[in-house]
RNA sequence: GCCGACUUAGCUCAACGGUAGAGCAAUAGUUUUGUAAACUAUAGGUUGUCGGUUCAAAUCCGACAGUCGGCUCCA
């Protein structure tokens, strides 16, 4: 399992100066063959190898089939092993070095601003770029190198900017590490939630349906409704109070809230029913606020902990949806705790607290598969993007800080990743693929009280102003479902195995007693599927194995005369031998404990 | 939404200007099988949709839809 890229923070080593060079010589590649029609952006080196970005001239474009002839200049480029040297400029003579491309003077006028002195890097003679480094010594360096992808990229990254070609590649000190790089990322295609979700019949899409609408079938069901059971189990006995309120809400309510100007891009329009504006509800919060306020609190009924397993509509351009990763509508394992200032802090303990052991429960390891992620306010710069309130950012901020510190929680800090609300947590997992992705957050909020004149009345019986916490407990199914099939590669834990038990006959006259046997496990709880085909053994054995399931039992001659049981366990070529009614507690005790083991 | 690419039977793929094929799955029959593939047969397609070029289009061109890799955004 790989680590979290941010608990390992190397990034100047000797393959970033290497991946750093490939990128230049990409570059010079990319002049030798294009010059007079492209225009160089920049380019850095990254955790998995490198991009450039540049700029095309009128319409020439750059597609797949211009690679091979890139990849073979690098390589002559390479093969020149050009010394890589080092200068340092004035700001004045960098310009002058770079007078024809605007990126470059861009750039060079951000270096001015900070006060600080441009370096250059040459390959040989010929080709210079505007770069801090590190780079290897001469081209000849870089031992193995490939080009991956095509992509559009807007210069900055802003949307508003002028979109640019970017080149992805990677490079390594040797031939075998990247091929075994190239190998990995293949075995991580295997395990696709996308590729997976068709192999095991977990869920498909239908366009008469609409894109971002995915459908779980009878199997994938299982494990939805699995999960969302363990969630109701464990929230209610942690003191959450289930609700269930309306997926509709007039606009007024999100005007209200304030989220409508926030949000107003990735809500639904607005349905025009007689006199009421509706819309589909892209959050909860509104509505448990409502329901909060129906009537008046005590101090004594605090903190409260409304929680709903609740469908969000949300539209996401369509560029941005994945499988079930990225869908346009998705159910939140959602909660809203309404408590007084002084309790805040407890309770996001408790939340990280329920996180924790929701996420070992579902076999995720803290500091390898997930960490946490304190995502600020970058309130400096932009005004419009965050309510005003620094005093209230200070202290939120702080109290989350130190819940992670007191909680030794493994966690970095974001920047402008904040709530327009709040500060939040957020919860990162590491995908299969590398990928690092948000899985859900938990989020301080001051603001909310203050729009929906949220209230308790405290021991003086004045009224008083609460704090609300916005948390989920595993996130939205989809996603997490997403997670857990990757995580698992399909081989799930037996409590959320679409099917445990398979019962293969051998022979026609013994499909009866599959079918009784597949009964009693039904009574006592456990999915089992009778596979009375006309087949060979072997074949639903290889069938039944392709299908991870659990527990996999052969019925013959031999069964038909005796209790006792020949189970043959996942990821096992022997079987194992047990009375039937031990197997049938043994299986019911680690589904109950919703174990690990099998 | 933007940049790049892809879309052929339920699935995985082939055919790459001369009116579509295979394996698996499905169905029927034979076989009655003991822990990773029994045998035979049948059926399955206006090649994503709509237009265009051509004597002829799955193949070339265009639009649209969907999917994928990125960017932006985000749970």
């Amino acid at each position: 399992m790989l680590k979290l890229t941010h608990m390992k923070k190397d990034n100047h080593n000797q393959l970033w100066a290497l991946r750093h060079s490939a990128e230049h010589v990409l570059m010079e590649a990319m002049l030798r063959l294009y010059g007079d029609k492209i225009i160089m952006a920049m380019g850095p080196a990254t955790d998995d190898g490198f991009y450039f970005d540049f700029d095309v001239k009128g319409d020439f474009k750059i597609s797949l089939e211009n690679f091979a002839e890139i990849e073979a200049e690098m390589k002559k480029i390479i093969k020149e092993d050009l010394p890589i040297t080092k200068e340092e400029l004035s700001v004045k003579d960098a310009k002058k070095l770079f007078k024809d491309n605007p990126y470059k003077i861009e750039w060079l006028e951000e270096i001015e601003k900070r006060g600080d002195k441009p370096t250059v890097f040459w390959t040989g003679k010929e080709f210079v770029d505007l770069c801090a480094g590190p780079h290897a010594k001469s081209t000849g360096a870089i031992k193995a190198f490939k080009l991956l992808k095509l992509a559009g990229a807007y210069w900055h990254g802003d949307e508003k900017n002028k979109m640019l070609t970017r080149i992805y590649g990677t490079a390594f000190e040797s031939q075998k590490e990247l091929d075994d790089y190239l190998k990995m990322m293949a075995e991580a295609e295997k395990r696709d939630h996308r590729k997976l979700g068709k192999d095991l019949d977990l869920f498909v899409f239908a366009d008469i349906i609409g894109k971002g609408l995915p459908m779980l079938t009878p199997r994938g069901t299982v494990i939805r409704k699995e999960l969302e059971k363990f969630v109701l189990e464990e929230e209610t006995r942690r003191g959450y109070q289930h609700v269930v309120t309306p997926h509709l809400a007039k606009v007024d309510l999100y005007k209200k809230s304030g989220h409508y100007p926030y949000y107003k891009d990735t809500m639904y329009p607005v349905m025009k029913v007689d006199e009421e504006e509706l819309i589909l509800r892209p959050m909860t919060c509104p509505h448990h606020f409502m329901l909060y306020k129906s009537r008046p609190h005590s101090y004594r009924e605090l903190p409260v902990r409304i929680a709903e397993i609740a469908s969000q509509f949300r539209y996401e351009k369509s560029g941005e949806l994945s499988g079930l990763s990225r869908v346009r509508l998705f159910c939140l394992a959602d909660a809203h705790i309404i408590c007084a200032k002084d309790q805040a802090k407890q309770e996001i303990k408790n939340v990280l607290d329920l996180i924790d052991y929701m996420n070992k429960i579902l076999g995720l390891k803290k500091g390898q598969d997930y960490c946490y992620r304190l995502s600020l306010g970058d309130r400096s710069d932009d005004n419009k993007k965050y309510y005003k309130d620094d005093e209230a950012w200070e202290k939120a901020e702080t109290i989350l800080r130190e819940v992670l510190k007191e909680a030794k929680a493994p966690f970095f800090e974001a920047p402008g990743e904040a709530a327009f609300y709040g500060p939040k947590i957020d919860i990162q997992v590491k995908k299969v693929n590398g990928q690092e992705e948000t899985a859900f957050t938990v989020q301080y909020d001051f603001v909310m009280p203050q729009r929906f004149d949220l209230a308790y009345i405290n021991k003086e019986g004045k009224e008083e102003q609460p704090i609300v916490i916005h948390r989920s407990s595993i996130g939205c199914f989809e996603r997490t479902m997403a997670f857990l099939i990757e995580h698992y590669a399909g081989a799930f834990p037996l409590w959320f195995s679409p099917v445990q038990i398979a019962v293969l006959s051998v022979a026609e006259k013994h499909a009866k007693h599959c079918e009784k046997l597949a009964q009693e496990f039904k009574d006592a709880g456990l999915r089992a599927e009778v596979w009375d085909e006309n087949e060979t053994v072997g074949n639903k054995i290889r069938k039944a194995v392709a299908q991870k399931i659990p527990y996999l039992i052969v019925i013959g001659d031999k069964e038909l005369a005796s209790e006792k049981l020949a189970v043959r366990l996942r990821g096992e070529k022997d079987t194992t031998e047990f009375e039937k009614d031990k197997f049938i507690a043994h299986a019911k005790k680690l589904v109950e404990e919703r174990s690990g083991e099998l």
